[in-house]
DNA sequence: CCACTTTTGAACTGTACGGTACCGTAATAG
DNA sequence: CTATTACGGTACCGTACAGTTCAAAAGTGG
């Protein structure tokens, strides 16, 4: 038996799936949402029209399957850097620098998906997709930080919530600058020294004191 | 009295070209680039069609002198927020505040055009313009942060190129947040967290296993 | 009041787009 | 081999859009 499986009646599909989905999303990561038009996604996918009406439903609806894939896949990279077991510096670093990685692979339009197209959709489900990644992002980070204070790596006093929220606005930022070009290399060190500054110490301040113990207080 | 100045023959203008101007930076800032149309332009500013092609020229044109516009009048009041007389805590703090307050202006959209509009338009003008600015931005972080170096705010050894760059993720991070619907207070909260952060010492950690500079073994 | 200049509003034109119907084709079931 | 089922490519339709044309309106200079 070629099939265990009851393979459906009728023609089968010349086309994969999963493949199409992702070759969309590089159509809408490079062109925008408003930016694409229906032939481009034809041109990109390698699907034909009517096909693509009868799989993915109209624009609307193949952008948010398109988001939830990319948002799981991302996300599970995230994930993963943030919490294999290693130091806390190193799984920040490792976080930072893979977000850094998606937005300059090569191959592929700069920047990231939901950070820099997603927001701009005027849709209320892309919307509530986004601020639910958002947040998971941000309680993900706020869980490891926890963790390292479990482990002693972190006093207790760590504010938590604060530099959670921190690396998530530093991880925007950079992979807004690799959308506009900011090379890979220079990003990287950035991501090292964004996890060494949210790690600082909470009790001390640049600001106030200087060198060789003489303090000017503010 | 009416006028001065000889009035220019034929029949005036009916609208203002700087009023008008600020209406179309609303229609695009909400709207986004791809996603307004001419017919959105005309209905937002106020301005007939023929009247739009004459003065201002086609949308691109049009979205130019609106970026060009609308950043002078951003820088502006950052660099004023950034270079008022005060220590560099709350000139930092002004700055960032600065940035929140105009992402979530009562009235206007949110977020910023520079930031979650402008990046999307795949034109080569705009993205030099937004080059321009961003570094432009990060100098003026530099050159405050170097004044403050030179009033003993700060220490000699002040990693001033890493912490500005840090400053502008920190301040996108905050904008893209506001898009998202962020309320204002929290990002207000923020901003102020984000100037203590930036101002932390360096010669100390919060991590118990990692020293100062580089790496735990891993 | 008349010639001249400039803007305005409405109507117009060609094109690009979204979405669908049609028909030929590829594969399976009996 | 025939019937059935589903896909793929093309052509099609109605709409929305960008950009222009044209006459009327609103001013100035004489």
């Amino acid at each position: 038996m070629i099939k265990n499986y009851t393979r459906p009646r009728g023609r089968p599909r010349n086309f994969d799936e999963l493949d199409a989905l992702e070759k969309a999303t590089q159509v809408f990561w490079s062109k925008g949402y408003d930016g694409v038009t229906i032939d481009d996604l034809v041109a990109g996918m390698g699907v034909g029209r009517p096909s693509l009406y009868a799989v993915f439903g109209d624009k609307r609806a193949l952008f948010l399957r398109v988001l939830k894939a990319y948002g799981e896949a991302k996300g599970g990279r995230a994930a993963h850097a943030l919490l294999s077991p290693q130091s806390i510096r190193a799984s920040l670093a490792g976080f930072l620098r893979c977000n850094v990685e998606l937005a300059t692979e090569e191959g592929s339009a700069r920047g990231c998906l939901l950070v820099c197209v997603a927001p701009l959709v005027a849709d209320a489900d892309v919307q509530q997709f986004l601020q639910n990644a958002a947040t998971g992002v941000v309680a993900l980070v706020e869980r490891r930080f926890r963790d390292a204070i479990s482990a002693g790596e972190l006093p207790s006093d760590f504010p938590v919530a604060a530099r959670a929220s921190q690396v998530v606005d530093l991880s925007r930022g950079l992979t807004m600058r690799a959308q506009l070009g900011t090379p890979r290399k220079t990003l990287l060190k950035d991501a090292d020294e964004a996890a060494d500054l949210v790690l600082l110490s909470t009790s001390r301040r640049s600001s106030g004191t200087v060198r060789k113990g003489r303090a000017v207080r503010s």
